[in-house]
DNA sequence: AAAAGAAACGAACGATCGTGCTATTAATTG
DNA sequence: CAATTAATAGCACGATCGTTCGTTTCTTTT
């Protein structure tokens, strides 16, 4: 993590430094953040900011991985707590779902995605990292419910995984371009229909 | 357009500067344009370029138009030579898909959506008509493939927008994260299911 | 309470940012 | 060719960027 994090204080520090910076960059970006806007708001100076990373690529990592623990907490400990198959899988997908319509400035994750796909170096590979994870917990769960003979058993799981994610992307943006409801309707059917083609 | 652009010089310039500026926002953003790489880029003063524009905001705004326009050239106008219906769809659908896997730097306009999709502002305002416009432009030819009969009259122009919408998203950020070649199929594979769902 | 160590500050650095101004070229018009 | 106007360069500005360094304040340990 940071350079040194050894007393308590520290570390809650470093927490609250973590979450202002996860607010910003849930609405300019990872890409849009500075030690300068960072430390105004906290409350701290500009070298008392730096000095918890070492460097601004640190706290961009740093805060890739709150992003993706947040998300994670959101989305995917509330599905595990259902029974495999088809009720896990419904549950991620709502999650997904609310944590989108619930995080009015957008998923830091899914705006990474753009941010770093043509740029490789750590940051790139942070995310793809991320995604990965969360693409085969999904797929994990597809699978699960194949399974169970909730889905025909000639279902592709990293297929139907693809194009829920697809449809997550289109909510994602229709969201705050244009009308939430009719988006999240239509990702409520897209996800649906692409359920019944495949029950058994 | 820009403050000037009176000789012909002045407007083969302009467009030069464009072209370098388009190249850049590919790989950086629209928001990580800066005067000073647009200057080195080009040859020209920082002074230079930014006379042709008046403002950052004014050359932002024009990359946005050149990437729309781009992108119409390359998708949009082609699938108009073919006829009505399922065939003009399928051209649309197929040349987005091209277009994402030959801008290896990504899509300038599917980045500028996540770039400014929670900053209101003049900006947004562009990225909310290109996206509108294309939208629209999906739309009616599904409904014109409604129309033929070449779809079942009960389909949901709309709805069918939004999906192919979102494969075309997760094609986007899979062929740059991980395999282009994979990705290409499962959208292929996700269209095609979802056309045959909607047969008459 | 004293000593040791971590946390935060303040000032400064070179770079770059967008944007004015004033010349100086270059292109167009008469 | 001369007169006019547009295009470009040069320079400077205040701001902000990430980063370094030395000092001071606060926690923790002895």
């Amino acid at each position: 993590m940071g350079p040194q994090a050894a007393t308590t204080k520290g570390v809650a520090t470093r927490e609250l430094i973590l979450d202002r910076a996860y607010a910003i960059a849930c609405r300019e970006g990872v890409e849009g953040l500075s030690i300068g806007a960072l430390a105004l708001a906290t409350g701290m100076s500009k070298s008392g900011v730096f000095a918890h990373f070492g460097s601004r690529e640190d706290l961009q990592l740093a805060v890739l991985d709150v992003g993706g623990q947040r998300f994670g907490e959101a989305v995917l400990i509330p599905a595990l707590r259902k029974a495999r198959g088809l009720a896990r899988l419904r549950s991620i997908v709502a999650g997904w779902y609310d944590w989108v319509r619930d995080n009015h400035h957008g998923c830091l994750i899914m705006a990474a995605i753009s941010e770093y796909d043509s740029r490789p170096g750590a940051l790139q590979d942070r995310v793809v990292t991320l995604i990965h994870r969360w693409r085969s917990d999904t797929a994990r769960a597809v699978q699960m419910t194949i399974d169970t003979g909730e889905l025909r058993a000639d279902t592709d799981a990293l297929q139907l995984s693809f194009e829920i994610f697809g449809f997550a992307l289109a909510l994602h943006q229709d969201t705050r371009l244009f009308d939430p409801q009719q988006a999240r309707a239509q990702a409520d059917l897209a996800f649906d229909r692409l359920i019944s083609t495949h029950l058994p």
